[in-house]
DNA sequence: AATGCGGGGAA
DNA sequence: TTCCCAGCATT
């Protein structure tokens, strides 16, 4: 279908004025120190979504911290957690260790190098497949992100919507067709490192651009207008009652939260949907939820968090606890430094700060 | 095909 | 504010 798209380029000069710019320009990375399947496996998974700049630190403690397959599986979950607490989209860190810990098992930790195999780990999709098929073992196969399809889609002049599944195929398609069979891991690390550096969403740097002279959308000057991407629908707002709980000792009450869904298996301080409880109905609701009795205290503050798809509003409150926890397991009583060993949501973190800062 | 899933930085 | 980032799983 986009056949005739790619007539209109010379694929031969393309790839090697895209690849030569690479080689020159390339970012010197932590993950690019070496070829190791499971360190490009564990960077791409984290930057799925995720900007470099955010990446960077938290790979080096991850990797410091599981430097191999057979210790990430090991590990306990709430350590892998830990570990990526602020990353955000923590079912990556799930799923990467539920991957990790079958490749150890039946795959003997060694990162399979078929497609079909790779693919049906947990977590790995078609991009992140494609990513360590190209870059770990140097297979031509394309790995098409954000960075590419806004590359392509101007190097081509594609003006199909591209958060539609449909398209991304296209692309897909497009990427086989042009990787460099001699160098897929440079080539395809060179569309992504063009699309970070200088074909970026907005104002890209065509006057520096290697594939200028290749590039459909600047040829007639409608490369700002390109990709085309429907846009997202509004967040919902929630409001809650942020239950910060102390018992004599100074020992905070805190909650896990279920094991799937919005922040899946992290730590809180009790939170209460205050919409639909209702303030007259709180402590008995709190009771009924937890088993545990409080009388609400004084106000600390307000926290305003904005997640892609919904938006929590958060007033925090101090509260007095009155008599004995009944039998939660979900909850426990932790003193300040057990607090910090629990992996938490930013906006509890920031909770947390607070609470610190005023003593 | 549509929706849920984090958090941050740039403009 | 708005965008969007080296996306994937679930429905």
């Amino acid at each position: 279908m986009n056949d005739e798209k790619l007539q209109s380029i010379d694929i031969l000069t393309f790839r090697r004025d895209l690849v030569e710019w690479y080689k020159n320009n390339k970012r010197d990375l932590p993950w690019r120190q070496d070829q190791d399947p499971y360190k490009v496996w564990v960077s791409e998974v984290m930057l799925q979504q995720t900007k470099v700049d955010t990446v960077i630190p938290y790979f080096n403690r991850f990797i410091n911290k599981f430097p191999t397959i057979e210790a990430l599986a090991e590990a306990d979950e709430q350590e892998v957690l830990k570990e990526w607490e602020g990353l955000g989209y923590y079912s990556r860190a799930r799923n990467l260790q539920h991957a990790v810990r079958e490749v150890a098992t039946t795959y003997k930790g060694q990162v399979p190098n078929d497609p079909d195999e790779l693919g049906a780990l947990k977590g790995v999709g078609p991009y992140t497949k494609g990513a360590i098929l190209s870059i770990a073992y140097n297979q031509p196969e394309p790995a098409v992100d954000g960075n590419v399809m806004r590359v392509l889609s101007r190097v081509l002049k594609i003006e199909d919507d591209i958060t539609q599944q449909r398209t991304k195929k296209q692309f897909e398609a497009c990427a086989r067709k042009l990787i460099d069979p001699q160098d897929p891991s440079s080539f395809n690390q060179a569309v992504m490192e063009l699309g970070a550096l200088i074909c970026t969403p907005k104002s890209p740097t065509c006057l520096l651009c290697p594939v200028q002279a290749h590039c459909q959308a600047f040829a007639v000057g409608v490369e700002e207008e390109l990709p085309i991407k429907k846009k997202a629908k509004k967040q919902k707002k929630i409001a809650y009652v942020v239950l910060l709980v102390a018992d004599e000792q100074g020992n905070y009450i805190i909650e896990k939260r279920k094991d799937s869904g919005l922040l899946a298996n992290l730590w809180q301080f009790p939170m209460v949907p205050i919409e639909e409880i209702g303030w007259n109905h709180l402590e008995n609701w709190v009771y009924g939820e937890f088993g545990f009795r409080v009388s609400l205290g004084k106000k600390q503050g307000e926290l305003r968090h904005i997640f892609s798809h919904l938006i929590w509003q958060l007033e925090i409150y101090e509260a007095r606890l009155i008599g004995e926890i009944v039998g939660e397991q979900r909850l426990q009583l932790v003193n300040k430094e057990e607090l910090a060993t629990y992996p938490f949501p930013v906006p509890h973190q920031k909770i947390m700060k607070t609470l610190f800062a005023n003593e």
